[in-house]
DNA sequence: TTTATAGTACTAAGTAATTCGTATGTCAAG
DNA sequence: CTTGACATACGAATTACTTAGTACTATAAA
């Protein structure tokens, strides 16, 4: 049996796209930055990063009175494990209907696809 | 609050694929199609069908004792909806990372990316 | 020292998604 | 006619996700 898949929801995504930018981050940091988007209470930032804390996403210790945040796991392999929840999700794991999909709904600029014949020469 | 799910979620989808399998299907395909994978109740599978035909993707007529369903829109532009949310909420609404990440991160096949390049060379 | 401020801890409530039980109706077989 | 199988309608419980209020603590300012 696959281990179950903890991905993250769209609010701790949110916040850890803001973390990941900073390196690493008070509540009030946060909670500014979406402040600038949204209306939003300190504490319902404070809350989700709590539990983004306990899910393992983000550590923190003591700065001054506040904690500072800091992600334990590089954007990459958790955006990875995104991607990989979604094809399983929605292609049945398999990632090729996905490119194809993406390829031929001209999602990509001309390019951008350019870029990508080239990263694939490359790897072979 | 969550913002509603404008796409499918996860169960959605999971009967949607069998429909589009079947090109029509009762509540008791779905429920026995269902059932080989995992333990589920009959009335789950109505009630979901019903919430798919109050949402648009699912249409229905009576057919003897029981209704019909159809789905109303091909899979492949619903499927297409999922990947523009998906890469909304993951990159922003860019698309060129996720390519780059699917490249990358080897998820696909050797001779499929082979077949990759042919269709951007057909396309340009 | 008293008060205002900035922070955390704890609790709880609202909404969406998923699940299923019970009541009820209809039809066909006995 | 009665019974059993199978269907829908309706209601509701459960879980996950998101949001935020209130109480309390420590520091800084007056």
């Amino acid at each position: 049996m696959r281990p179950k898949h903890i991905t993250l929801t769209p609010q701790e995504l949110e916040i850890m796209k803001l973390v990941w930018q900073r390196e690493s981050a008070t509540v009030r940091d946060i909670y500014e930055a979406l402040r600038e988007r949204r209306k939003i209470a300190y504490t319902t930032v404070m809350t989700m990063m709590k539990i983004l804390e306990t899910k393992g996403y983000l550590k923190k210790r003591r700065q001054d009175r506040a904690f500072l945040y800091r992600p334990t796991r590089p954007k990459n392999q958790v955006i990875g494990g995104m991607i990989r929840e979604f094809i399983d999700r929605v292609f049945n794991g398999s990632a090729e209907p996905l490119l194809v999909h993406l390829v031929k709904a001209r999602h990509i600029r001309e390019k951008d696809l350019q870029g990508i014949v080239r990263m694939i020469e490359e790897i072979k």
